[in-house]
RNA sequence: CGGGGUGUAGCGCAGUCUGGCUAGCGCAUCUGGUUUGGGACCAGAGGGUCGUAGGUUCGAAUCCUAUCACCCCGACCA
């Protein structure tokens, strides 16, 4: 009778952890590949943690004084032509639209007809259109700042893909503002890192290291680029957001020029900031496990599921009503400003099945009641996270599920944050470095690596080795911006700051 | 775009090397029954132009040619 594997994903994270990945996507239902190459169809599930995710961070950037708006899809050729490092990034990745109009070809199908004077992209991010806008906007220190965001799909035609991960069409929000001081967008630049490592930390329950990027690993355009990285549990790096302070370089690509106090005509300064639907993959590949989805529960569209169990039509209605009750007593219970998001599965299903099904998608709670629980009215409370199952009493279960959802959300926290703690590690030589790096099998690599925090003295110099060992330089964590001077772990040229090197998504 | 691999039922696969009965198996689905605090069991049923297009042959899932798609490894990236 006990067909079933010890593990309802497979293969299991220490077996083939990308095979993992894409199981663990497939068992909680969030998307699936689309007839488009490199697209994704965003399933219920999956859209409903990314709406939660935007209504936080929307709240968030509402409260920094952020506005949404919405600019084009498709962006004239010529715009993106006028920052020379921003082409030079994006144009071996912008899908072109040539055509308006099809036309039948004579043999049943249809051709692309009427070509376009100038051909458009679709947008793979947004500066050069809103900065064009901008420049019509701003006229006046008065005008400024602007403080813009947009929630958009945007285009990136990549030859590889991972759901979530990357895919040529992504989901994301861009925010783009105009500052009349550089300090002031640098204020801007660093405000709305902090608000990105304040969301991934307490609401998706992802440490991150807040650091700068390396001239090699900057935006394209941007004089300084901050970012977000995360550690998977196979000890990868994952950036998870960046904000950018664009200097003037689009400013004066673009014309958004005013006039100062004194009457000054000036270029204003720019900043541009993202996240996307990579967080969703930070988030299955920071929490989940062996059977599947895990999820933090200050995120989860559902923080409970109900499981009525019955034998025959008389019990069957007698749980039910006694479900709907504890449904509906829950759910008059807020937490984060949000009534507890509860759903009752009272499908015909078997038991096993039914529980394995919303342990697979990663609910937080599963609240299971019988004929036995409701003459002691008790409810079985068990936990996703770590398993735990208990009979607590309905009114303790009322009282103390805040409790117990926030001790989940601190939980999953602390065991990534003792994750990346455990794998991160100061390195100063070239032995060390190439033994954190390299993988005991090289045909199939187990999960190797981490984080190595080293000197390094320059990009060039240590570019060759990086190369060799797929590692990059994630960033220059800010944490350490007042450190002693040291010398580069490869050359031993004395060196400012040390970086963090990983290997990367 | 370079190297490798795979396309057979909704999903996962066998069969291909060595061409030959009506193309199979597991899971899922449907029907009937038995079960019921837990990923159940028995019986039966439906579902395929074997990726596509040519070719060789009495005969092709199998051999040949072309083509498309997907996966893995490189180069590039949120």
């Amino acid at each position: 009778m006990n067909k079933a594997p010890k593990t309802a994903i497979q293969p299991t994270r220490a077996d083939d952890y990308p095979e993992w990945y894409q199981q663990v996507i497939k068992a909680a239902d969030l998307a699936e590949n689309s007839p488009v190459r490199g697209c994704m169809v965003i399933k219920p599930w999956g859209y409903a943690l990314w709406e939660n995710m935007q209504r936080v961070l929307d709240g968030m950037f509402k409260a920094t004084g952020h506005q949404n708006a919405y600019f084009p899809l498709f962006i004239p050729m010529s715009y993106l032509e006028k920052e020379a490092e921003h082409v030079e990034g994006f144009a071996k990745e912008c899908a072109v639209v040539t055509h308006h109009r099809l036309e039948p070809d004579g043999q049943g199908g249809l051709r692309p007809a009427g070509p376009l004077e100038e051909p458009l992209i679709v947008r793979p991010t947004s500066e050069t259109i809103i900065g064009a806008m901008y420049a019509k906007w701003v006229q006046s220190y008065r005008d400024l700042p602007i403080l813009i965001n947009q929630w958009a799909n945007v285009v990136r035609w990549e030859l590889r893909t991972r759901l979530f991960l990357r895919t040529a069409e992504f989901l994301w929000q861009e925010g783009h503002t105009v500052h009349a001081t550089a300090e002031e967008a640098m204020e801007e630049t660093r405000k709305m890192l902090d608000v990105y490592a304040d969301f991934a930390e307490n609401y998706m329950a992802v440490p991150v290291i807040k650091g700068e990027k390396t001239a090699g690993e900057r935006f394209p355009g941007a004089d300084m680029t901050l970012a977000i990285e995360a550690m998977m549990q196979d000890r990868k790096a994952l950036q998870a957001g960046t904000s950018h302070f664009l200097g003037q370089n689009f400013s004066k690509a673009q014309e958004i020029k005013f006039q100062d106090q004194s009457g000054n005509l000036a270029y204003a300064w720019t900043t541009s900031w993202g996240v996307s639907t990579r967080l969703v993959g930070a988030l299955i590949m920071t929490h989940s496990d062996d059977d599947g989805l895990v999820l933090p529960p200050r995120l989860a569209p559902s923080h409970a599921v109900i499981l009525p169990i019955y034998r025959d039509d008389a019990q069957r209605d007698e749980v039910l009503a006694y479900c709907r009750k504890l449904r509906s007593d829950l759910q008059s219970i807020t937490w984060d400003g949000q009534p507890l998001r509860i759903e009752i599965d009272d499908r015909d299903l078997r038991g096993g099945e039914k529980k394995w099904y919303h342990v697979k998608r990663g609910v937080p709670l599963r609240l299971e009641v019988g004929p036995k629980d409701l003459a002691q009215d008790a409810v079985f409370v068990a936990q996703r996270d770590n398993g735990e199952q208990k009979s607590m009493p309905r009114t303790a279960l009322l009282s103390d599920c805040i409790t117990i959802l926030q001790a989940m959300q601190d939980r999953l926290f602390q065991k990534a944050l003792d994750l990346q703690i455990k794998n991160t590690v100061e390195i100063d030589n070239e032995k060390d470095f190439r033994k954190l790096f390299t993988p005991k099998n090289a045909d199939s690599p187990e999960i190797h690596g981490g984080f190595a925090v080293c000197y390094f003295a320059s990009e060039e110099d240590v570019a060759p080795l990086l190369q060799e060992l797929k590692v990059t330089i994630r960033c220059l964590p800010l944490a350490n911006v007042d450190e002693p001077p040291g010398k580069c772990f490869l050359t031993g040229k004395p060196a400012a700051r040390r970086g963090i090197f990983a290997k990367a998504y």
